[in-house]
This record gives structure tokens, sequence and C-alpha cells, in this order.
DNA sequence: TGCCATAGTTAACGCCGTTCATCTTCCTAA
DNA sequence: TTAGGAAGATGAACGGCGTTAACTATGGCA
């Protein structure tokens, strides 16, 4: 029966105050509703993504559990939403990093990697929120999210224009051309709706191919899964990236 | 106070029969034990991994949860018997594969690629059970496991044998093998243990290097983490398994 | 001043894992 | 053949969970 409990856009029922101070009301709200995610995540590193509950929250807000839902429609919206901020802080860090490495792609390139797996091994419960195993009521929200504003595109972006970048300057080795035309070229619609035609298929294979080998290092690392194999898998990490960037600047095959 | 309950272990008080046919109540116990680790798979499956309960199994089993103490000391201690469970499944099908795929090491990479994505695809909630965010009573699984007998290293084997085979006939590129010395080689220990000497650094980062690679991309397939960028994953997982491939194949550098 | 949306409460329902005391059933050893 | 004990299964209970419903207090605006 309610409007749709997120954030601050109830916007409260007369214009108040279209765009200067907000109302005391809206502050309070605003603040409650980061005080929720704060205990949120604060849970999450602590007892990873099953230990975030209503309960354990309003406990430590000296609230009750069905207040919460004055500011959420459940728990699972919360997730939703504690996600999304999680995404923009990762997003930030990479972007800050790359805005931090100067003007020499490569050297993006590697700063970038670095800093997604800094945050990452830094915050493995957070990690594990937003890009491992997704719950079951952040599938859905994967689904319905329009394609165009997929928080995933963001992420990717400073990604794909320093690939290009390097694409322009370099004409790195990939695959033959004709090979990725005729296999791949066809099944990249989603990414074509969010990027448009700027890039050509050696950047859009080189972006993919990069992103996916960071991802699974670096997951793989986070979640333990190369224990039995590496002690440190900083060592490794550092390997995978100087063969991936040596891929872009020894000569053409 | 009881003995740790897993199993056809109990050994019945007096030896009953040594080797020959086990007991009724042996047989029994087996039977019920297997159908245990059945229901909690369908719920698994259909609900994934947070809806494998006590209750639920039961329930479906007609009988109750307390019931089911007799068999497993915990709910964490069921899923972590099932996951050993899935992850033989698993290591047979990709070591089928490698069979069924003649003598040469290419041919045979690929196979087992193919076989472990077709897996993972197939059966994405256990996937997620065995290789995705390890729930918090596997990671205590995991660490007290010695690594001399750890899953994943049964798991790892035929591939890695297969990348020898490929490294012996090729001598294909790698990185440098002073850079690996230097920055790898120190790392390796855990690898070391359960493998032994017998394989050079140029096999185990190929090795390693394609692990991550394959685990990246399937990983985010069965995750949905791919879905805003690419329709049709398997062109994209074809690609790549191309261009490692290719590596192994093409002149060296 | 009166109103009413907003914030918060208590109580309850049905899930869950787990423990405990209890009962039945079956196998074995005397 | 029978007594005893182990193994299997039960019902009741505890505390925790998400969620709903009915209810109370309060702050800000007409």
């Amino acid at each position: 029966m309610n409007g749709v409990n997120y954030g601050n856009s109830v916007l409260g029922s007369q214009g108040s105050s279209r765009l200067s101070a907000p109302t005391r009301r809206e502050r309070l709200r605003t603040s409650t509703l980061s005080e929720i995610k704060e205990e949120a995540r604060r849970l999450l590193v602590t007892g990873g993504p099953d230990a975030i509950s209503l309960r354990a929250i309003a406990r430590e807000m000296g609230m009750t559990a069905p207040a919460i839902y004055r500011y959420f429609d459940s728990l699972d919206a919360l997730v939703e939403a504690l996600a999304g901020d999680l995404y923009a802080e990762l997003s930030e860090v990479v972007a800050t990093a790359k805005q931090d490495a100067g003007d020499d792609p490569v050297t993006q390139v590697k700063a970038m990697a670095r800093a997604f797996r800094g945050w990452s091994v830094a915050h493995p419960a957070e990690f594990a929120l937003i890009l491992g195993n997704p719950l079951p009521g952040i599938v859905a929200f994967q689904e319905s999210c329009d394609e165009e504003h997929h928080p995933g595109v963001e992420f990717g972006r400073p990604f794909m224009e320093t690939i290009n970048a390097l694409w322009l300057r370099e004409r790195y080795a990939t695959p033959p051309r004709t090979l990725m035309e005729e296999r791949l070229a066809a099944h990249l619609e989603p990414l074509r709706a969010s990027h448009g035609d700027q890039y050509p298929i050696e950047v859009t294979w080189a972006f993919l191919s990069g992103w996916s080998r960071l991802y699974g290092l670096v997951s793989m690392e986070v979640f333990h899964h190369l224990r039995w194999a590496v002690s440190d898998p900083g060592a490794l990490f550092e390997m995978e990236l100087h063969a991936y960037v040596d891929q872009f600047t020894s000569q053409k095959s």
C-alpha cells in the first residue's frame, strides 16, 4: 500500500524547500537511513552477508526491528541499497586510481587493476556481497535493472576507455578479427546498448578478457580458493598482470 | 559427547562383517544418509544454499528434524558433506572428458575446460556451493583440511598433467623464467606439498593462470555478472579458450 | 489549536537450528 | 531364549529470524 520506501525520495507533502535547506524531518530521516546502512555494513563485515539481520541492526541502534520498515520495504531492499553504495565506493576507488596514474594507458591499467584488488582484499565481505555469489534477492534486482544504468557499466567504463586508448596507440595483438566478428560480435548487444558503437571489437574483446581474468584471480584470492596452491596470492596477481599487460606492449603476432 | 557423526564410519561395536555384506542396520543407515543428501541437493537447486534446512529435509522425508542429528553433527556438517560429493562429481566429469578426448594435450585442455563450463552452467546452485562465496561453515572446513588431500588438488591434477605434457611438447611462451623464479617461486610451497617438485615453474604458471581465467569467466557467467555485456556467454568463453590455447601453439616470443 | 503524516512500539505468526528427555526397535551377548 | 543396551526417532522447548498488524506518541503545518 505504501509508496516505495527508499532514500529521501519521500518528497514531503508540501514542497517545503525545493532545493535549499532540507527540513528537520528530512535531515533526521537521511541520518537514520545512513546509520542503518552503516550498521548493516558492520554486520556484513563481522559475520558475512547472512549476518545482516533487521533485528540485529535495530538492537545495535536502540530500536525495534519493525521500525526499519519505515525506511526499507524489506531486508532484501536494505541489502540491495547497501550493495549499491558499495558498488559506488569501489567504482570511485578505481576511477581515482586511474586519475592518479598519469597519462600512460599501461600505467593506468596497472593502477586500476591493483586498486581493484586492493579494495577487494581489504573488504572481502563487501566484495562477496556485490561481486560474489548473488543472493536470491539481488538476482531480481540485477535482472530488473535496465541495462543502460547498470552499475557494472559505470564501473567498467574507465577500464574500457583505457583499453581503447591503448588500442589506438599500440594496435596490440588479438584473436583474428574475422573470428571475433564471426563468433563474438553477434552477442554484444547489451554492451553496445550502454557504450554505443564507439569501440572496435578488438577493444571490446581485450576489455572483457582482461576483466574476467582480473575478476577470476581476485575472487579466488578473496574466497580462499587459492590457499591450496599459493601462499601469497599477490605474487600470482602481479605475475598475471604482467602477462596481461605484456600482451599489449610486445610486438604484434 | 557423541563420536563424530558422519558416513558409515560408525563401525558396529563388534566387527559383524569385516568386509563382506554390510549389516541390515548399516544398509539402512547409508540409505538414509544418501537420501538426506539428495534432499539437501534438491533444496539447494530450487532455493539456493540458504534454502537447505534440516526441517525442510526432514519434512520432505517424513521425519522430524532432530532425527537428522543421528547422521550429521549439524547443518554445517551436512552441507560440508554435500559439498564434498559435488566436488567429486565435478572432478569426475572433468577427468572423464579428458579421457574421452584422445591423446592430444590441446584437445584435452579444450575438452576439460568445456566440461567444466558445461557442468557449472548446468548446475549453477551446486557451483555456487563449492566454488562460489564460501559459507561461514565451509571456510573452517577448507582451513582445517590438510593440504595434501584437499579436494582442489585432485580436481586440478588432470589439468596440471595436461599442461605439463603440452610444455614437454611445445615449450610454449611464458613470462621470463627469471621473473617467475624471482617473484612467484617462493610462494608455491602449498602446491609443491601436494604435487611435489615434478613440474617446472613454467607449467605451474600456465596452470594457475589458465585455471584462474577459466574460473573467472565461468563464475561470472554462472552468477550473471556478464549479463550487462554479453547475451551469449558461451561465445565469449570459446573466444577466451581460443586465446588461451593459442598461447601454447603459436610460435614462441 | 487541531489535525495528520511520520516514527516508533508491542504482540503475534511461522520459519529456523539445536538441545533434552523420552520412547521404540532391533541386535547381540550371556 | 531372554535381558540389556545401542541406535533410531519423537515431541517439547529455547532463542533467533523476517514480517505483519494494531496501536501510540510526536512534530510540523493549516
